[in-house]
This record gives C-alpha cells, structure tokens and sequence, in this order.
RNA sequence: UCCUCUUUAGCUCAGCUGGUUAGAGCACCUGACUGUUAAUCAGGGGGUCCUUGGUUCGAGCCCAAGAAGAGGAGCCA
C-alpha cells in the first residue's frame, strides 16, 4: 500500500517498515550521519530520513541537496530529536537531483515576490502547499454545500457573444488574421468573417446564464473561470479567476443575503475542520511576516482566531442609506481624513468600506439597497421611494482587509421595469432577446451572488496577495507559466 | 491608468560627499566534526551594479528616458 509522509506522520506504527518518495527540504549531517527532511505535500510537515553511513554508501548521498527527489526504503522509529518520528534509511533511489548552483529554493525563506518569479516550482515550498491545499478543501467544501442544499452545478459558457453585462473589459475570442484582418465596406472588422460568425469574448460572468438555468431548475451554482482585461494592478485583482455564482428562483434579497451568509461560514468551517495544520502554519507565517510592521497594520488577530470569529458572529447587515449615515458621522468624515466626499448617491470608496468594516463594525458587514444609478441593470427595484433616492436590491458582502468579497441582488423580474431599464442603460434590448424571454414567459423572482473564489482563499489563508493564492495567476504583462 | 517606493552575487541586503581591486550573511563546492533541527567550524568559486543615453578626468552613486517588481488608488469579484 501506498502512504504518503502526513500517514507515515499520523497513523503508521512505529517499527514499521516504509517506502517514502518526497523532495529534499534541507540536509545536515556529520561525518557519520546525515539528516534528510523531505516533504510529498500531503502534509505541512517534513519527515526526517536518518542516513548511516555504515548502512549507506556515502557516495549515494553525493549530490543530494534541497529540491532533490528521492524514494527512501527504510524503518518508522521514534525519533532521538526533536520530532516524533524518523524514518532510518535502509536503501535510497534518487529519482533526480537538484544541481544546487542552479535550483532555485533553498532552505531558508524566500521573498513572496520571488518565489512568484518562479512560480512553477512554488508548489514545493512550506507556504504554497499550504496555501493549495487549503485552496482545494475550499473548492470541494463549495461544491458539498450546494449539492447539501439542493442545487445543481452548472457550467456556463466561457466564450460568450453577450456584451450587455458591463462587468469591465472583456478579451477578445478570435480566428482572424490580425496582419490581414477582413473588413466591412465601412472600414470595421468583418466578425461576419470571424469563427463564429460574430465577435466573441471570454467570459466576464455567468450570470445571466445561470439565471436562464435557474429559472427552469430552481437552484443552480456555477464555478468557473472568469476573465476581465481591465488594467488592474492591486493585490485583489487577477484577469483570469474563479467565480462562484449561485442563482435561485423563489429567492428574495433577504434569502439571497441569508445564504450568502451561511455559504461563506460552512466554507471557512470545512477548511478550519480539514487543514488545522495549514492553517497554523499560515497563521505562523503571518505573524512572523508582521513582526516588520507597525502595530497598527498588523492584523487584528491570528489567523484561526479570525476565521472563527467570523464562525462565531453574524454579519452586520445594513442599508446603504444606513452606512452613509455612519459614515457622516465618523470621525475621519469629521476630521476631513476621507479622500473621497461622503454623500448618499457616491459609490462607496475602498476606504469607506474599510472604515465600515474594519473600524465601526470590526466584523463582516452586508450593505444593501445600493443607489439605483450606481447598479447594473437585471437588478430588482425597490418600490414608492422618494424621488432622486431610487434603490435596488443589490448587496455586496464585505470582508476585513480584502474588501467587496460577495456582490449581488434580487434580479429585476417585471419585464416592463427591465425592458425600460436597459433603454435608459442603452443595453440592446434585441440583443437580449433570449435574457429578456424569460420575463416574458413565466417570470418569476430569483437572486443570486458572485463570490471572488480567490478572494476567499485569500482571506482563509491570510495571503495578503491574490496572485499567491492561484497556481498561475493571470494579470497585466505577465501569463508567464 | 494614476501616485509612491524599489531594482547591486543564486537569495536577502550593505555600499558614506562621485574616487582607484564592489562587500556581508545564507545557498553551492571542498574539508573538519559521534544524532543534526536555520546544525556548527575552516577554505573556495560566483557580479551585464535593470536597460539606454547623458553630465564628469572619473558613475553602483548625479541627470533623463524606458523596463520590470512591490504597495496604494481607480475599476471590480
């Protein structure tokens, strides 16, 4: 049977004979003995491999330094050091070396910024097997929960034709000949020409999919890539994540914030359940990380601390309305310290959210009833409201120190209201002919959300960069990998 | 896209007011050491000082343009 080094580390009995096949960590050693720690990425932890050298050539352990592979035959014994166990190799099969002049990782900590230059190596370091391990619990954790609840998964497409979802900048899909590109008699680009016949992009969201599938199968979620070409260079920001967005028919807006709600917890919980390690690891990681920073920007709590105290409150909700009030009356607002204006109507600032979240309410917060011209269009008015004050049922899930994690609403089902709604917008409303179908036959309320996948390992793993928390990000000037 | 900062050995960084042969720790190699834990000790090799142009007798250091990276902002998830 095959065990991997978190097994050998939890369940093997000692004195048993094992075979275990992981990278070189680190080496040390005398004259007599050497000590190996290698590393499989079942686990955070390393495992000791004892190497006599009356058992071992020495020659065999020539050439063998950090990033190298090798299968060790040998016996689990409790370990005269400071760990539990060892394993004392009795044969080792080096699979490949790692030429020390030229690998990159060594035993010792490495910047961030580096290790994402060498992104194709990182899943061998302490950090980034933590990080996508907990990234995997995540995932499946997503997808336990719907199915738990009844929903169905669904895929929508990732070239689309649609351009009315106004989420950003979309990448172009395209076959023609861009040295030679067919053009109309006017001049334009002939997409007559193009592979489908018509201009196409990526993907910026699935939702007006998923409401076509939702009005049909009631629940359904999508979790999938997602692509934006805006010139984004933050921590947050990547151009190709992964998107969650469940849509339900039946739902209102307090539903919709409901399950948002109980989503993200049962997430968090799952991966607070199935990756303690990691998530101590992490936390470890951090605190040695903010050791350099001021008090004040360091995080309010550790890690786990934070994650179940997120478990253990529920989320502030509020209206818009209500948070700009708080905002007046804050003191930054009193002391002139906001950059931007606070006035109802203005799309609340990263700063004003923060404020909200991080100062006022110290906990995540949900703001609904957003400013009806600030929103898009699918979503749902509210009624008999004082005029230059329209709303709509849109909320947005906040969370401390990563901002908008969660976006979405009731969807406006009354076809008259949307139909007028998109000509105000100057959304096509032939283009739309099959969204705008299912208000004109059987409508019915739904809701749903968009979750920043990303976002949310971010927050589990206190990563304090989107890009190190996906195997290979995407973001402007760089697909390297 | 805007603002700020950064770019010197494989990595992390130091390098004074512009001055002659650019340094340290770690990594790597060699050796020492009776079980190490960031092992330790001794020695060795290793440099396009981001690029281009300029100022100067002389530039890692000053000036200009550009590139890349980081943080913040906007856009958003």
């Amino acid at each position: 049977m095959k065990t991997n080094i978190h097994q050998l580390l939890t369940q093997t009995p000692l004195d048993t004979e094992v075979v275990v096949k992981g990278w070189v960590r680190n080496r040390r050693g005398s004259k007599q003995v050497a000590f190996l720690t290698l590393n499989d990425g079942s686990t955070p932890h390393t495992i000791q491999i004892v190497v006599n050298f009356d058992t071992i050539a020495e020659e065999i352990l020539k050439g063998i330094t950090t990033g190298a592979c090798l299968k060790v035959v040998g016996k689990l014994i409790a370990s005269q050091g400071q760990q539990a166990k060892e394993v004392v190799a009795q044969s080792i099969e080096v699979y490949g070396l790692a030429d020390g002049e030229t690998y990159p990782l060594q035993p010792r900590k490495h910047s961030l910024e580096f290790i994402r230059e060498n992104a194709h190596l990182r899943a061998r370091t302490a950090t980034f097997g933590a990080v996508f391990r907990i990234r995997h619990s995540l995932a499946f954790a997503v997808h336990e929960y719907f199915n738990k609840e009844g929903f169905y998964y669904v895929n929508t497409p990732i070239i689309t034709a649609s351009d009315a979802e106004g989420a950003g900048q979309m990448f172009r899909v395209t076959t023609l000949d861009l040295q030679q590109p067919p053009q109309t008699e006017e001049g334009q680009l002939d997409f007559a020409e193009d592979f489908f016949g018509r201009s196409t992009n990526l993907t910026v969201s699935g939702q007006l999919e998923a409401e076509l599938l939702a009005l049909g199968l009631g629940k359904v979620y999508t979790f999938g890539p997602t692509f934006r070409a805006e010139n984004s260079n933050t921590t947050r920001h990547l151009s190709e994540f992964w998107m969650i967005e469940p849509e339900m028919a039946f739902y209102n807006i307090q539903d919709n914030m409901d399950l948002a709600e109980d989503f993200v917890k049962y997430v968090i919980r799952y991966a607070l359940q199935h990756n303690p390690e990691d998530l101590q690891f992490l936390e470890k990681r951090l605190l040695d990380e903010e050791k350099n920073k001021k008090q004040e920007e360091r995080s309010p709590m550790p890690l786990v601390e934070k994650l179940n105290f997120v478990l253990d409150h529920s989320f502030e909700r509020i209206t818009y309305t209500e948070a700009i009030n708080i905002l007046l009356n804050s003191k930054p607002h009193k002391k002139k310290k906001f950059t931007y204006e606070v006035k109802w109507g203005i799309d609340l600032q990263s700063e004003h959210e923060r404020y909200l979240v991080e100062k006022h309410f110290k906990k995540p917060v949900i703001i609904v009833d957003y400013p009806k011209a600030i929103k898009a269009f699918y979503m749902k008015s509210n009624d008999q409201e004082e005029v230059g004050k329209e709303t709509v049922r849109a909320m947005d899930v906040l969370f401390p120190g990563i901002g908008e994690i969660i976006g979405g609403s009731q969807r406006e089902e009354n076809y008259e209201k949307l139909t007028e709604r998109m000509t105000a917008m100057n959304i096509s409303l032939e283009e739309m002919w099959w969204y705008l179908d299912t208000r004109r036959f059987g409508t019915a309320p739904h809701s749903g959300f968009g979750l920043g996948f990303e976002r949310l390992v971010q927050f589990v793993t206190g990563m304090t960069n989107i890009r190190d928390v996906i195997p290979f990000p995407r973001t402007p000037k760089n697909a390297d990998f």
